[in-house]
DNA sequence: ATATAATGCTTGCTCCTGAAAGACAAAAGT
DNA sequence: ACTTTTGTCTTTCAGGAGCAAGCATTATAT
């Protein structure tokens, strides 16, 4: 592999992942660590990222594609370990629904080890993420392309309602309130979660902590309608028992 | 082997894997590595791509989302060409099919900077590729996504059908022959450009040089089911009299 | 047949990569 | 707060792969 093509990689993985680690970068380019800290020290002279210990990060304020993500990007580490767990709730023979959340995004790079099992989704970032693999089998909902990589419309809610059924479903929101249930901020997202909530018999709502609490103004469903709810760390005593109140499990490890 | 036709072998080559190594050039065209290198030093020359230690890379801004994934794609500066010629023939306030193929995937980039048009297809990566448009209205059939990047099968048949109207369409194929009319290899993907076909006002048919006379097993259409076709050479004299009979209108240009 | 261009070959040189050793920084234990 | 430990970084060097240049050879054209 030639020097730029291994360059022209690690700008890419950084614009997906955020981040990147030497030791990693050496390890799937099948080079040694040093040859990476070569190619980084070439990018950083050429404005293309900043280094740091033990990897790089981009340079602050480039391209708007990477300023989206980070837009999305709040609590990433909390979102990458509950997409761990949902990940681990998905076994050969599954067929899941996924949203279009950053988690579910997240969990869609865990799940691409996993075969026989068949995905359906509305977001485009889980539909790239999973196309390359061969083992499971993949199934978008049409529809409106969204700003937020996401297909919506009637035209979605229709073929979601109509055609597909899962027997789980992963999904995220905008916020969760003890009182009134689960929220989201985006009314045509909504629909579609609610179409695909109806459809799929158990439901794993995936919830970071900073959310708990968060009103947000459209209602998405309540909390008795879920079965698990994962997060990264044990809720106040408060939601908890309202949790249980409503028979949702909960789930932090 | 004549100088020309390696250095078009060469441009392929890097358009099509993203970067070429000298050694293996050499071996594929059966030439030694001098006479590579001096090729490649013509094409650096006049710009066609960047030279580096073992190979070259293409110049930058081009193609970079082709190293991503590995395309078995043949003769793609003619692909380019035509895609460019194509992109010509849409206007603001059209609506337009695009089907899976890596003409209207480089068709796809040149309408990029086009405002007020509606794009309607079945293809992962023209979806990738034009989300971030802001101002193109873009809408996706659902459907089981196929190892071809693409969404196929009932579902996304029938919502092109029951849904979707176009006044243009631009797509391609396996081969065409003037007996027999456009063919296509792959069953599915045939269906979904059939129903494409029969929702829309004007066709446009994208097919290389190379496909001209290259007969598959399916039946896609006939020629006298299509409006147009571009292509990048003129094609010989009966092939064009076959055309003007079944009065389709040949754009080379 | 001769001139011109294209290709192949050889030589010395350059650049890239990987390995090793020491410097440095961050994290953890005392 | 200090030291230890661990991991990362820089520097240096050597081997090897790739390269430019000049010349010999072959192909092509006039």
């Amino acid at each position: 592999m030639l020097a730029p093509e291994r360059q022209k990689f690690i700008l890419d993985e950084l614009a997906k992942e955020g981040a990147v680690t030497v030791s990693r970068l050496a390890q799937s380019l099948g080079v040694t660590e040093e040859t990476i800290r070569r190619d980084l020290e070439k990018l950083e002279k050429a404005e293309g990222l900043r280094r740091t210990h033990g990897g790089a990060v981009p340079i602050e304020g480039t391209s708007y594609e990477l300023s989206l993500e980070k837009r999305k990007a709040t609590n990433v580490e909390a979102k990458k370990k509950i997409a761990e767990i949902a990940a681990s709730y998905v076994f050969s023979g599954d067929t899941i629904f996924l949203d279009a959340s950053t988690t579910t995004f997240f969990m869609a790079k865990e799940l691409k080890n996993l075969k026989n099992i068949t995905v359906i989704t509305n977001s485009l970032r889980v539909l790239a993420e999973l196309s390359s693999c061969e083992h499971i089998k993949l199934i978008s909902v049409g529809g409106i392309v969204s700003a937020n990589q996401s297909f919506v419309g009637s035209l979605s809610e229709r073929s979601i309602k109509e055609s597909f059924f899962a027997n789980k479903m992963f999904f995220s929101s905008k916020g969760v309130s003890k009182e009134i249930g689960i929220l989201e901020s985006n009314e045509q997202e909504c629909g579609i979660k609610q179409n695909m909530l109806a459809n799929s018999e158990c439901k794993f709502f995936l919830c970071d902590s900073d959310k708990i609490g968060r009103v947000s103004f459209a209602k998405l469903a309540s909390l008795a309608d879920i079965d698990y709810l994962i997060t990264d760390k044990v809720p106040d005593e408060e939601f908890v028992m309202a949790l249980k109140d409503k028979n949702v499990q909960l789930i932090t490890e």
